[in-house]
DNA sequence: TCAAAAATAAGAATGATTGCTACTTTACAA
DNA sequence: TTGTAAAGTAGCAATCATTCTTATTTTTGA
């Protein structure tokens, strides 16, 4: 028998928060969203449920950026790129890496891979236009 | 006129230690195998320098994993495959990403990508050996 | 409504990384 | 070699994102 999974008001207002945003928010960022309209919001249970997101497949994290975590409610495979002049993450569409690919890299090493995720480096579109391209 | 390039004994030690091995070392892992041949060596120093390689593009770091900054000897592009099980990261040849493909992204989404990192999660070929394919 | 389980707040603790200052080492010229 | 200015380092102290702890509150299911 499966147990119902809880969702306090607080929990679902942090996945919404993730959800809701495209800039791969950091554990502190969610917090200062929602703090105002949870005054009793506590750092360390954006930090708890988010953990818990990433792993119960519901949000994903998409590394340490800058010396912060930066998480993406979209689980879904793909890439992001980190702009070096304004520290943006966007998200990259077009992933060019297949599950097939995966599949002939873990018969060719003898690893078993099951994941895969890119991050590429470089300028972001705002910070292009802007003509910081040096 | 260039400034020729300083480099103390302990630097290229440093740096000898990060080339010589594939495990792509911590900082603190460095420092250990230094450690003996060089009492009064600071982990502060190890840190300094590694950081120093990473800029000039003598090394590269593969990123936060698990709490731990990990440093690789190679800068040239390659895959990483980080093991969930016993936690190693391995070098993964046969890199499915090309500077083409990098440059079509670019024109397709208007960013300036400069460079691209691949990192695999699952099983290295130890564990995968040891029957902990579950 | 009630009791057990789960979730949270608040703040302390952790620990990798960086900063700081006085001391060494190095490079280079005379 | 020897002097000296610049670069590098040791040894801690400080930082600060993240995790841990405990008492309290909320939620769930009956």
């Amino acid at each position: 028998m499966e147990r119902k999974e809880h969702f306090s008001r607080k929990r679902l207002a942090i996945l919404e928060a993730l959800k809701g945003t495209t800039c791969h928010p950091t554990a502190d960022w969610v917090y200062g969203q929602l703090k105002p309209q949870y005054p009793d919001l506590s750092l360390g249970t954006v930090y708890r449920n988010l953990k818990r997101f990433c792993e119960s497949g519901q949000a994903m994290s998409v590394g340490v950026i800058a010396g912060y975590e930066r998480f993406d409610g979209n689980p879904a495979p793909h890439a992001h790129l980190v702009c070096r002049q304004c520290g943006a993450v966007v998200d990259v569409c077009g992933l060019p890496i297949s599950m097939e690919e995966l599949g002939k890299l873990s018969a060719m090493t003898g690893c078993q891979v099951e994941s895969a995720s890119i991050t590429l480096k470089g300028l972001c579109a705002a910070c292009v236009k802007d003509g910081k391209t040096a």
